[in-house]
DNA sequence: GCAGAACCATACGCCACCGTATGGTTCCCT
DNA sequence: AGGGAACCATACGGTGGCGTATGGTTCTGC
């Protein structure tokens, strides 16, 4: 053998790392159930004699894959963010943007929330989803909304944001479908959310 | 025995009606997965020999299940709209609030959009999404926006209200508390979502 | 008041998965 | 080189669910 140590693609042994890994990417196919000792040690070419040794039972697993996705989905979108300059609008602008591709792209974020029930998710995902409420409210009030507003701006923004990733999901067809098409109507959103009301008092159109 | 019939309490003989009932009870406490045979007929105080009489399979018993779910569901919604005056911006703040409150109350929906990708369920969900949407652009349309900008809010509000429903679901604690404040915040989206921009072409707040 | 249909109970085989036990390998250190 | 630690394979027992088989019970029409 020429090459040892733990990059090779056949690597002999295996570390915990590599078993938070497969969880993640059964997770992100077919959802929290799927992750099953038996058919991971065989996607591994392993064994369930490795997996007990690495962890103590499913539910270790679950809960360290729920850790390593949580650390490094909210690392990437606030690091992201943060960057991106100090005016509040175009921050706010960029996390919505940022976001709702993610959402369409992070399919474990979808399977969690489709298990949002579960004791091992449900703390993630409360943990997450105060967090960003937060976050999104503190760019409103920088904004210029008084806190009140911010907040609700930011509990729609946030459920927004939750029911696109659900469409995407469920009914990609009712979205729109065209790059085009897709770039209006995130303008669109990012527009209604982010700006003013015109006129106070009376709310009601033509 | 003085009563004999099918209304009381204890009937001797089941129907497939009350396997569906039973079925949707426990799809709202536990999502689809809780559908089991044994339990299922432990609970209604029989055996499994009832059910397979009357069912084919257990995915026979699901399609039913979901089958009287979205008629009941649909049915409600669009009937108490519908009746609910001429006036299109009325109907559409009434369809929000309606469907607002139902979020919080139909837990089968909760389950079913949990488990979208099921082959029973997401045609059903399909069918309910893209029903609505094509219906709150319409009243988008009937108030006085183009085609397009209508379907983009109706995009918007429904995805508001999924994730609202979400939100209801895995961070109660986000939303907010007491009943006034429920209240406003409920008019705070209705508002938004309803009120035209104000000014067009600039769309940057102070 | 009984025959046949409708309905239900029990027992069984099957499968997928969890977790344990126990004995092999392979590594690493000296 | 050899011994202990780290790691893995296989076999096993247990559980919970599905679906079938088969015989029992209750209802209904005549």
């Amino acid at each position: 053998m020429v090459v040892a140590g733990t990059s090779a693609t056949t690597r002999r042994r295996l570390t915990p790392q590599d078993w938070v890994t497969a969880a993640l990417a059964v997770i992100a196919e077919g959802g929290l159930a799927a992750v099953a000792v038996e058919p991971l040690a065989q996607r591994l070419g392993t064994s369930k004699g490795s997996f007990y040794w690495h962890f103590e039972n499913r539910d270790a697993l679950l809960t360290a894959a729920l850790a390593r996705w949580e650390e490094q989905y909210t690392a990437a979108v606030t690091a992201e963010n943060t960057r991106a300059g100090a005016d509040p609008v175009q921050r706010l602008r960029l996390l919505i943007r940022r976001v709702t591709t993610l959402a369409e792209t992070d399919s474990v974020y979808v399977a969690l929330i489709a298990t949002a029930g579960h004791p091992a998710v449900a703390p993630v995902l409360t943990r997450i989803t105060e967090q960003r409420i937060d976050y999104t409210a503190a760019l409103f009030r920088d904004i210029g909304f008084p806190a009140r507003e911010a907040r609700y701006r930011s509990l729609l923004a946030y459920s927004a944001h939750l029911g696109h990733t659900e469409l995407a999901r469920s009914a990609p067809g009712a979205l729109p479908r065209g790059r085009a098409d897709r770039e209006a109507y995130l303008q669109h959103v990012v527009t209604t959310l982010t700006t003013p009301r015109a006129l106070r008092g009376s709310s009601r159109p033509a």
